[in-house]
DNA sequence: CGGCATCCGGGCCGATACTG
DNA sequence: CAGTATCGGCCCGGATGCCG
């Protein structure tokens, strides 16, 4: 450990040292959504070797930011209130990130965990305070991601059940959130299709979660 | 590129394969203060290698992250816009590791631009406001960083002048402005040593720099 | 002398195979 | 499903050399 330590006495290198190698924050944004298991994981990080996974859960574990906590036969990988409190890291990296995200390539995949940080980093308090409450079905791949919001609370879940308007989220719901495209033109241009329920809610999606591109 | 690339269209994966890379991130920090000249950045961060400085400039050049700028006859490294914007980010860990920093090792260095940025996190701009302005030297090894506050405006500066209060700015600051130690214990007990000036303005240097351990 | 480029040795990362 | 074992390659780190 001390042959990558960076040798200053900084807050800066501490939480680099503790969460800067390769994969780490990506743990992290992954069970800031919530406990997971150790396939989970590995599904939600398809690119990483299962090697490396393991050595971080370590580590992560030895840093004090996460724990390996027993659930009822199986065991789940949960963030200590330590690593909760990475939250305002992993938020400021996303947004800078968002500005920087040119258009998606085919190899590249939009994960529930990671869709799930991008609306918590989108999300307007202010503006969602003055709109209804609503419930959205953003649809990836094959299962949904509910979203919920309810003044200036924000819940995404995974599961079904009743929804005001559920689209399908690709990756080009990007240009929605960033506002490089209108909802009406990318409902017109097929960006994001309508599964179901009122096409224009998704102009209270849009007003709801916002980023700076 | 491609290979370390993480293959997810998200913004936090976007940003840490811009700036993820070992040390990227002590660059921005110590470019965060001021443009920086090679040589600086080499003395700034004393263990990095002076081939993985120079990749790193390329690297975060390319990124759009900094930029080679000429200044009379020399040539300057400065952040651009789009890298300017990374400063939540580097407070955010910074104040994160903060709160892991365990005693300081004879090892480890503090650097000015470190304690530069340190100061920036601790920044209580409410408490700040209503404290009559005051300059603080802290003694940094050999030279002196100027620590200016007026109303809700930080500045920090390398160089002399006029101060109201002098002191050593080692390692065992941090419990200063952790709150561990109180201004008072830490005159006492020699952690921080008064140079010149009235002793008792450590208190509104403690009131006015904080950060939770 | 400041600002890099080059050249190795070691360690981390990534892909695959394997096991309880 | 949840990891461990193994191995090739690449990145990092340290030293040194070049060049204006």
């Amino acid at each position: 450990m001390a042959a990558r330590d960076y040798g200053q006495y900084c807050g800066i290198t501490r939480a680099l040292e503790l969460v800067g190698e390769r994969w780490a924050l990506l743990i992290v944004r992954d069970l800031l959504v919530g406990p997971r298991r150790y396939g989970e994981l590995a599904a939600g990080l398809p690119r990483i070797p299962t090697n490396i996974l393991a050595t971080r859960l370590k580590e992560l574990q030895e840093a004090g930011v996460l724990q390996r906590a027993p659930r009822s036969r199986v065991v789940v990988y949960e963030l200590t209130p330590f690593g909760r409190e990475l939250e305002p890291v992993v938020l400021a990296l996303g947004a800078w990130g968002f500005k920087a995200l040119g258009d998606p390539r085919d190899e590249q995949v939009v994960t529930a965990d990671a869709l799930t940080m991008t609306l918590r980093t989108a999300f307007r308090e202010t503006v969602a305070a003055t709109l209804p409450a609503t419930t959205y079905a953003a649809r990836l791949g094959t299962d949904d991601l509910l979203v919920h919001v309810d003044g200036t609370a924000l819940d995404v879940t995974r599961g079904g059940g009743a929804v005001d308007l559920a689209f399908t989220a690709g990756p080009g719901l990007h240009r929605v959130i960033s506002g490089e495209l209108t909802p009406d033109r990318a409902i017109a241009t097929g960006v994001v299709e309508v599964l179901h329920g009122r096409g224009d809610l998704l102009g209270r999606f849009a007003a709801t979660f916002h980023l700076a591109a």
